[in-house]
DNA sequence: ATGGTAGGAAGCCTA
């Protein structure tokens, strides 16, 4: 089963780079983030057409969150548990295959000197909580999405001047660690030692001369990742007519 | 040191 994961950056606007990719990758599932409309406004026979069922939680304007399958979609969980009173759609799961599959748009941060940085935190906390129930099922669980995250200097073409950022804040990078540190497995790091990115900021040429970061990633649960059997980043969208900021990974897992 | 680009909504906000 191939599982990719990709930011469009609104999912009308990229209708032809999604079109594209899903006629041309052989995805089963795709998470999508920065869908950037309502439910209602999801392009949804031009994907069914192409043999995919859809699952949605989204917003005007801002977030959104899908996923895409082509098998049947199963127990879907609408918004990221621990506070009823975040309006914002970031977070959608749902069990495909028996896999529990996340899409996760988690909350930049910036700029930290406002109430954006602790509210990445403190989604980061609930994440935290809920990825911990998900281990307790001893089944796969896919956690994959934009974290907004940068792991390592590594995962960063220059490091300096991403300095302070909330995307390599220690506080940022520390609450992921504890992901990876309570079993959750960084799918692309585990498997290939590789420098490569998945975000190219549209300004300043970032694509051109590939300052880019790595930010959307895969974490498995150790019954998912002892079936990972590759990974990879598609690089091609991001280089064709009117791209996403982003660009697909994904893994294939042998179930 | 600044401003550069993209998308959506509506004449600014988010990234």
């Amino acid at each position: 089963m191939k599982i990719a994961c990709w930011n469009v950056n609104s999912v009308k606007a990229r209708l032809p780079r999604l079109i594209d990719y899903l006629t041309e990758s052989s995805v089963d599932v795709l998470c999508l983030q920065e869908l950037k409309t309502i439910d209602e406004g999801f392009p949804r026979e031009e994907v069914e057409a192409l043999g995919y069922h859809i699952e949605t939680h989204g917003q005007k304007t801002y977030n959104g969150v899908a996923i895409l399958s082509k098998f049947p979609i199963e127990d879907v969980l609408r918004g990221l548990p621990g506070d009823d009173s975040d309006e914002q759609a970031r977070y959608i799961e749902a069990t495909i295959n028996g896999v529990r599959i996340a899409s996760i748009y988690l909350p930049n941060g910036n700029p930290v000197d406002t109430e954006k940085f602790p509210y990445k935190l403190g989604w980061m906390d609930r994440l935290i909580s809920h990825a911990e129930k998900l281990l307790t099922s001893e089944t796969p669980v896919v956690l994959s999405g934009d974290y907004n995250v940068i792991p390592q200097d590594e995962d960063c073409y220059d490091a300096k001047a991403w300095e302070g950022d909330a995307l390599t804040r220690p506080e940022s990078r520390h609450k992921f660690r504890q992901l990876l540190n309570m079993g959750y497995t960084d799918a692309y790091r585990s498997f290939t030692p590789d420098i490569n990115y998945t975000f190219w900021d549209y300004q300043r040429g970032a694509w051109q001369k590939d300052n880019g970061i790595r930010i959307d990633h895969l974490l498995l649960s150790p019954q998912a990742a002892d079936q990972l059997t590759n990974v990879g980043i598609d690089k091609a969208p991001r280089g064709q007519e009117r791209p996403s900021d982003h660009t697909p990974i994904w893994i294939t897992l042998d179930l």
